[in-house]
Parts: structure tokens; C-alpha cells; sequence
DNA sequence: AGCGGTGTTGCATTTCTTGCAACATTCATT
DNA sequence: AATGAATGTTGCAAGAAATGCAACACCGCT
């Protein structure tokens, strides 16, 4: 833990809200100007900080080729990326992939629905942790102390009626979710969008990732959607197929 | 320039080539194990690398949600608008930014024409889309089967014996504006004013948002008007490369 | 011109980082 | 099983490097 890098990273997620001045940032350091000042032109010659013509700083465009090579250093994605868009064409709905990190579950593809009504959601956003279906399973997946210690430590924000309520219902619906090996949404998160979702697991027969068919009631009813269950269950079987290596690749040379 | 930090920014760039372990780390950066680890504890507290079940350390997911908190975040508007100002300055004429959304095309920033003569519109107004120079640039950039989509659901209403006539012909008129990457509206919404415009491209290459400059015939001619473009263009670009944080740094050394 | 706000620099003080060396841990080899 | 090598981790003393201060420079404003 070093106090000096750590007070500068600290600035990342300050700007990451907007662009702020030398004044505001020194603030919310609680340091000294000159201090934020030698902060921010370090950063700035790495390019993580950006100074714009008001003189403000912002997150500069070297934070997004980083983000840019580490997304592509998760490799999952690279190798399920066609199966979703597969899987998009066959259905129509919005796809996605997300993946577990450091207590949050981020989406990290996606393939929006054909359909005019869409959800919102956005690569890189971290997921709604206590009831998306995507983290559900991966959460499942973790070693019972580990699970139990995040669910204790977890907000339970009431989205909808049907939201998890509590650490309790939680660990109950994550043991549910291990045994079966897939898991549902049904309103938890917006009262309106239901998802199915299936595990992606590697080599080890651990999941390495989810995906998730999601689409509004005003589209399919949560019974039809649950009809999709098989196909998306064989799309995530196929991924992890290809991703521990047992199906061979094909068409490479 | 603060040394400490230097180094831990220093390892970034590093772990985007590729996972690495302490010593590697250590060893790049000229430093003691020691030092290197606590460095790379401290990115690691800050989500900014991942320590991956081997032990090694690569890039991690929280750079991804911080470039993309940040692109939400990033206001357009309040970029170009001194660089509208300054167009304006220059020409005289009125100065137009517009991006797509949810199928319309709305006009966010407008610096009005120094001259007495002006063309009437509001800011957050909808474009008329099939005619408007960036309308057809915003559209252009969209994905072939989303503009193909929306082009067949559109009006094509004559506003002026220029108008885009049907779907057809405002498709062909995107592909020519996509591939010149420029536009313009000769008269095509209203008989006496034409408009030359050009886009505003992100990080990632995509057009967010276009500016446009319009004058009335009695000002100047649609010839005239034309002399403007390469300027109109140069605006855009500048605006562009601040938007996307690309600009090269002005001297601070 | 004068004034408030903001950004920038030189310097003395002291905190915080550093490298070392010893220790812990894992894993392969005998 | 025991040994050894390779890698990761911790406590500590020395000194290098970050800090805050105060003075200065640079706007835009009235």
C-alpha cells in the first residue's frame, strides 16, 4: 500500500464522474494543490489524464487502450463473441457474456436485441449483483466459504417486488442455481425484463463466465422465454467446449 | 513527475502485453521485488490488476468500467462548443451540433449567424432527418441493416423540389456521405438555405455527433458555401481529437 | 489599474518509499 | 520423505522523495 499511488489512482474514479479542476481534485484528495498538481501531470504523461482546452482534466484515451487490451486479454470473449451473435440470430433478443472479478460481476459482451424495445445495459458496467441470472451462477460457482462471505457482505437494494431480499434468500437461491446449473431473472432487476442464463466453464469444470438472454414481457412472456432455456444452455455448452480446448476450432490455418 | 507513481503507471502498459509475475515485473521496471510488489498490491487494491489464480498479474476489469464510465459521462456539447464559437468567428455563419438518438436526429448546440439574415431552428428540436447534412452523417455511420432498417420506416416528405424522395435514394446519398465523410443539404429543406457538415468521431472511430455551418442563398451562394467545407472539416476533426482525448499535449514539460 | 480566482514553482521539513536480508511457501527432484 | 531452488512476503534502518507552504505568475473581470 503505497500512500503516493494510491492517492493517485484515487483521482481515476474522481474523473471518471467528469472533468473536474486542480481545485476539485485536490479537495476530494484531501491534499494540498500542489500536491494534486504533481499527481495529475504524472498521470497525464502516462495518458491516463487528459487536459482539455478549459484546463480541466478528464480520463484521457490511454485508459482506453488499456481497457481495450485488457478485455481483450479475457479470451472468453474473443471465443464465445461468435456464438452469441449466433445465438442473437436465432432468437432476436439482447445476448450477454459477463464474468466475476474481484467481488462484482461485469458484462463483458453483448449483442443487442433485433427487437425495436431494448434494455439498457453497457459492456464494462458492473451487473446488479443479487439478482441478475449471470451472477447467480457465478457466484454459485464459488468455493461455499467465499460465497457466503461476499452474500453476507452485499447490499440488498429492493429494484423490484421479486428482488433478492437478503443474504439468506440469496445463498437458498444460489444453492438452487449450483444444482441445476443454469438461472433466471424473472423482474428482479426491472420489473418488466426477464433473462435465462447459462455457465461457461473451462477445463477445470469451473465457470469461467455466464451469458444470458434477456427480453422485455411487452416481447415474450417469462414462459416463453424459459421455452430458449435448451438452446442457450447448448450455446454455453459449445463455448465451453471451444474455450477448455475439447472442440477442436475450426476453419484455422 | 513523481517517481513512485511513475512506476506503478509504468506497469500498465506492461501486464497489457501479456500476464507477468513478480519478478518479471521487478525486473522491467528496474526496481527490488519488494518495491514491485507493493506497487502492484496497490493497482491491485485499486482494481486496476487482476492477480489471476497462477499467481501472475495481468490488467484488470476495473480499467474497463472506468473507460466506460467515462465515455458516459463525457459531454459533447460542452467540448465542440468553443470550437463552434470560433467557427463562427471565422465565417460568420450559423453554427449547427447535432447527435442521433432513439431514431431522431436533435439539434444540442447551435451559435447563431452574425449575420442579419437567419435560418430558424431550436436547440433539442428534431432534425428533418432525410434532408439534413448531419442527419446524414450521424445515420451513415450507423450499422448497414439498422440504416436500412430505418430508412423504409421513414417519411419522405417534399419540402423543396431538392427533398430526399424516397428510401432508395436517401440510402444511396449515406453511402456517398459514409464514404466522403462530409455532407451537405443544397436547398433540400428549405429552397434558400444550403449547409455543409462534418462529423465528430470518438476514440473508437464511430461518429457521435455532427456540426454543420448553414447560410441563407442571399448570403452566400451554395459555391461559396463549399469553400467553407475544408474548414468545417478541420473544426470537426479538432473536436474530435479532444473528444477522444487524442489531442498532443501543449507545452507542459 | 486593481482584484479574486486559479495554476505553478522553489524550498525546507519529514514522511514515505526503498532495498536489503531474513523468512515463508510452493514445487520439483533425489 | 527430505532437500533444494525458485518465488513471494515481511520488518527495518537509511535516505531519497513527496509534501505543504508561501510566494509568484497568469488569466478574466469590474
Amino acid at each position: 500500500m503505497s500512500q503516493t499511488v494510491d492517492r493517485a489512482l484515487s483521482i481515476l474514479p474522481l474523473l471518471a464522474e467528469g472533468p473536474a479542476d486542480l481545485g476539485q481534485v485536490a479537495d476530494r484528495l484531501g491534499v494540498h494543490k500542489s500536491t494534486a498538481l504533481r499527481l495529475l501531470r504524472t498521470l497525464h504523461e502516462h495518458g491516463l489524464v487528459y487536459r482539455q482546452s478549459d484546463q480541466r482534466y478528464r480520463l484521457g484515451a490511454r485508459l482506453f487502450a488499456l481497457a481495450q487490451e485488457a478485455m481483450e486479454n479475457l479470451d472468453v470473449r474473443e471465443i464465445a463473441h461468435p456464438h452469441l451473435v449466433r445465438l442473437n440470430e436465432s432468437c432476436g433478443h439482447t445476448v450477454h457474456l459477463a464474468v466475476y472479478e474481484e467481488n462484482e460481476v461485469l458484462y463483458i459482451d453483448k449483442v443487442e436485441s433485433r427487437y425495436p424495445v431494448r434494455m439498457y445495459s453497457r459492456i464494462g458496467k458492473p451487473v446488479a449483483i443479487t439478482v441478475a441470472a449471470v451472477a447467480k451462477l457465478l457466484l454459485a460457482d464459488l468455493p461455499e466459504h467465499e460465497r457466503r462471505a461476499i452474500a453476507e457482505k452485499l447490499d440488498y437494494p429492493t429494484y423490484t417486488s421479486r428482488s433478492t431480499p437478503n443474504a439468506g434468500a440469496f445463498l437458498r437461491e444460489l444453492e438452487k442455481v449450483r444444482e441445476q446449473g443454469w438461472a433466471t431473472d424473472l423482474g428482479g432487476h426491472e420489473e418488466s425484463i426477464n433473462c435465462v442464463a447459462a455457465p461457461v466453464r473451462g477445463a477445470d469444470g469451473r465457470v469461467v463466465a455466464a451469458m444470458s438472454v434477456s427480453a422485455p414481457n411487452v416481447v415474450v412472456t417469462a414462459d416463453e422465454l424459459l421455452t430458449l432455456l435448451p438452446l442457450v444452455r447448448r450455446t454455453a455448452d459449445a463455448i465451453s467446449g471451444e474455450y477448455s480446448g475439447r472442440t477442436p476450432v475450426k476453419g484455422t490455418e
